[in-house]
DNA sequence: TATAAAAACGCAAACGATTGCGTGAATCTC
DNA sequence: GAGATTCACGCAATCGTTTGCGTTTTTATA
């Protein structure tokens, strides 16, 4: 009795009839009509009454009825769900976009499968493999740092399997794609170092062939000219960050050489999210102050930039936006009834946020 | 043909004939043998001839046969996918955890759909809804901090869906249970500040009614009593996290009482991930020092703890096993015969690392 | 050499949903 | 009131697999 006084006042789906998944051979038995005839009550076809319609979607409603995902999937040649492949889940900003494709799909009543490719091309293409084989009816991909070939993907999509790039791009494969304006971002950051009085700045970048990498590289390279400052190539180191182990050996090595140059840099530009936290971590270890000794500013999204030590300057991405665009994107491809050939790239704005690791 | 050398020396699925997705009729026909035949065959079936097997094996793995999920789900009802229900995607913490869930599924060849309840027992029941009707064969649920009523997960259970908690448990649902042993995680913390010479220590924990929260509660209280200090009530608050501007005000207006205490706590445990990392943040940018006015230390898993101002002590939960031990423990419910009856709580060690703020 | 047994394969139903088409009844038209 | 519409519903095929059972062919047994 408490217990249905309780129930009674729950806002929620009456769940007390719950017992037996129900199908829509239930309902047309319990209702002495035809399957098909449930079906298209279900789905407010023309051929039915108004009168069997209301009865039917009562009891479905009733009832509890949803229809079977893998029947539908089935009859309709799509699984209403689509895979997500990144680097690592670990990873704050990847968790950011993850948060916005989710929410975009969500409201679409798209599911999605999240395969990791931890930086592994050959990852990827397993991750991509199962996929196609669990039947998606498209992808969303953010490259492993280490893949350079991009050949299996543009099969996927010939095969007609919508793809959308995110965040990292390629110009191997003609698609949308969705990224953030990293030139720009990392010419912001750059010159915020220059105008903030650093005259040695080094640029920590990663070693892939990913667009990604090369924009951010040119958009420092092209404030330094701006600002009438020699690029010295020196001061470009790069990092393998497909593991955390290689990312520390190769950070402590890069910090080790700016170390004993002669003349060091004052400042560093990080150009992705681990690079620029685990530099900071590293630099504290090593014992070097900041910025003291040496100035601090990265890509990162990392909610926790004013925690650091020192607060951390980041370049900050919208990474949420990125993938509410990348799956609406996406999903339009998937939804589209004449194929599309007309792709767009979309980059969106970087952001500065100056904190303490840049002030002198 | 530099094209096709390139594909020869690749160690990868070969995927030049990928063009058409190949059913089991596509094979029977360009074969001449029945669907069965075919299908028995791939399932090495002993009513198949070796001399058919290979064949037809062979035939299928030339043109990438994949069975077609929704079929095979249609017609086994199952999906072989598992829904994941965690508080929010954007958290270290539960990052690690579905890294773990992820790594033991992929093995076992199970999808996972991850959905966030955003700490809300409404968006919970939504996700667990959609999961239910999405045909998910099993269910891992780390619930949220708001939820009170477990009760639709009963219901979901009694349906014939198992499910798993993690993480964050509850005696309201009996079933297979994989935590941390939150007791001594907070014993442990609470005895490292007492032994380090603090003698009042105040704990900032949720407002939650979930275990994770008494649990942690009591270890504090009872490393206070093994270490005969008196337990001051006024010293205990907590915290509404079910966002992260609500907990940001809770934070600053406990900081702020904390510091209005006749006598002021010279140390806080904090009980949660958020909750530690962001009142770090908090105590630098209301100017106070940790450890010098007040030392920290919480339940995080952050792997930027050594680069936070200063580095923070913590208590770490082995995040990622116990996300493999709960995906284990799920799929071994979903591949039971026979119905399972009795259930098992498994517990974690946690493990403090000490860092700066908590060094006098 | 009959006959029984085993081997190798095909037929057809089933999973749950969708949909074009056929059919009977009610309604409309002149 | 006979013929033409319209309405409301059911039949059956289909999606790709799996599987029990029936059928044919081959091999072994008496």
């Amino acid at each position: 009795m408490a217990d249905k006084l309780f129930n009674d006042t729950f806002d929620l789906p009456d769940i007390n009839h719950m017992n037996k998944i129900v199908t829509l051979k239930d309902i047309a038995k319990a209702l002495n009509l035809s399957i098909s005839t449930i079906s298209k009550a279900l789905n407010d076809s023309y051929e039915i009454s108004e009168d069997t319609k209301k009865k039917v979607l009562s009891y479905a409603k009733y009832h509890h009825y949803s229809p079977n995902r893998m029947a539908k999937g089935l009859k309709e040649g799509k699984s209403r769900s689509i895979g997500v492949v990144v680097c690592s889940l670990e990873n704050n900003f990847v968790a950011q976009m993850l948060d916005g494709i989710d929410s975009y799909s969500s409201n679409k009543s798209y599911q999605i499968i999240i395969m990791q490719s931890k930086e592994s091309a050959q990852q990827e293409i397993a991750c991509l493999d199962l996929l196609y084989a669990g039947g998606v009816d498209g992808i969303l991909i953010s490259p492993a740092s280490q893949t350079v070939d991009f050949s299996y993907l543009v099969t996927l999509q010939k095969a007609g399997l919508p793809v959308v790039l995110f965040d990292r791009l390629s110009d191997h494969i003609d698609t949308h794609k969705v990224g953030a304006d990293n030139f720009r971002g990392a010419y912001d950051a750059t010159v915020h170092l220059i105008d903030n009085g650093y005259k040695n700045i080094a640029h920590l970048n990663t070693n892939t062939i990913l667009s990604i990498a090369t924009e951010r590289l040119n958009g420092y390279k092209q404030a330094l000219y701006d600002r009438n400052i020699t690029y010295r190539p020196e001061l470009l180191r790069s990092c393998d960050y497909s593991n955390p182990k290689k990312l520390h050996q190769d950070l402590e090595a890069a910090i080790h050489y700016y170390m004993s140059l002669e003349v060091r840099p004052d400042a560093i530009f990080t150009a992705t999210d681990q690079i620029s936290t685990r530099c900071l971590a590293l630099l504290n270890k090593m014992g070097y102050h900041v910025p003291g000794d040496v100035a601090l500013i990265g890509f990162t999204n990392t909610d926790l930039a004013d925690a650091l030590n020192p607060a951390l300057s980041t370049v900050n991405q919208p990474a949420f936006e990125m993938g509410q665009i990348a799956a609406s994107k996406l999903i339009s491809l998937i939804e589209a009834k004449i194929p599309v050939t007309e792709f767009e790239t979309i980059m969106l704005e970087t952001k500065v946020n100056v904190r303490a690791s840049t002030q002198k």
